[in-house]
DNA sequence: CTACGTATACTCGCAGACGAGTAAAGAAAC
DNA sequence: GTTTCTTTACTCGTCTGCGAGTATACGTAG
């Protein structure tokens, strides 16, 4: 069971795992982890930061070190992961590798909406969508095998995995739109009167509304 | 470009596609995404409900048609969409399907801070999360398979590409850890004795820092 | 008929997220 | 040497997310 953290945000964990390797003040933080890509493998806003800075401070996760100022620069606070902080920071890395979490995407949002278009318009759609992921995934799989010269291994896991799951989501498009091309999809020719019959007919909404049961959750 | 939504809640996209069916208020709308089983497609927080409601009206995407208490009944709002609201969902829709965005999983984040523990630990944690995905695999599998009679295919497309991602999930944590076992994981050795004496050496960490230089975005 | 559970239908308040703005210092151009 | 640009280093205020709480009606077991 995911434990509510003191600092729920992402951001928290990447500075906390940043600062560990040495004290730094925040703006440090910023540029050591756009140095390295974090901002790809999370969903970070610089705007966050001070936020979450203070918020761990406040839980004991950090502590600051070194406040004032250096020459005629401006006050600047230095931070120090605290024991709790190295701790909390393992045991979050822990949940997030072991515990497989439903967290649906955005195209899975999209496609359960898919409905209230037409057929022949979500496969034009979906072609769209697999031309980008196509141009996507050779950029990525470039940069990648660039990359696998200079760094090791270990720092190039989450981009590995990034890319494999691009590529099957891919995969998976691509037979969902031979199915709507050949015409082949189930209940295809019924989508596409119900949709030019103004908006979706009861009696299918109807059937929708049985979609998901008691689950036995 | 995702353009800014007036309302960027994902909820938000559901209460208008379910309220284009016919008005309704508010909690009606959350039975209704219930029953059909949306928040398993979606993030939902149903506290964010009325919130999103009355933002789709102050922004004109929905309209209230027939506000009072009928009987002795708590007084209720009953709303409508607009053409608006008609066609910001469309557009959405149209966006989440033909436009890939890069959504970092909670599982990604992980990866990216798994460093910080040592290859064996980091190994027990993704046999753990192994097990569970194929545990949850065949459970989604089975209830698919169980629904494939009643419901048309159109209503169950979100819930193969969430299964098809699972299982490309589960690939690829196999074969992860099959190098991880087998001793066959490029620097497994630096990354233990690193580990070992205490954290991560700044040479390391330096190689780390250009792990993702400059990107050609 | 009355007590108690359970579904209905919300309200509220606070924490947090984050875009936009600010301001100083150093580099660079002219 | 002064204007301008960029980088460093944050602050602020608003908006919204959302958990927890509330209140009423309806069913139903005793």
């Amino acid at each position: 069971m995911p434990r509510r953290r003191p600092v729920s945000n992402l951001l928290a964990l990447a500075v906390l795992t940043v600062v560990t390797q040495r004290p730094m003040h925040p703006y440090e933080m910023a540029s050591v982890l756009r140095a390295r890509g974090k901002d790809q493998d999370m969903p970070i806003k610089w705007g966050s930061l001070y936020t979450v800075v203070r918020n761990l401070e406040k839980h004991g996760l950090l502590e600051a070190v070194e406040s004032g100022r250096q020459g005629a620069r401006p006050e600047r606070t230095v931070y120090r992961v605290t024991d709790a902080g190295r701790r909390e920071a393992d045991d979050w890395t822990r949940e997030l590798l072991a515990e497989p979490r439903r967290e649906p995407s955005a195209f899975e949002a999209g496609l359960s909406v898919m409905g209230g278009l037409g057929p022949d318009e979500v496969a034009s759609l979906l072609r769209r969508r697999l031309e980008l992921l196509e141009e996507r995934i050779e950029a990525d799989r470039r940069e990648l095998e660039a990359h696998r010269a200079e760094v090791p291994r270990l720092f190039l896991v989450e981009s590995e995995y990034a890319l494999a799951l691009l590529e099957a989501q891919a995969a998976w498009v691509a037979s969902v739109l031979a199915e709507l091309d050949g015409g082949t999809f189930p209940g295809q020719e019924e989508w596409r009167t119900y949709h030019q019959s103004g908006e979706m007919s009861p009696d299918v909404a109807a059937l929708a509304e049985r979609g998901r049961p008691e689950e036995g959750e």
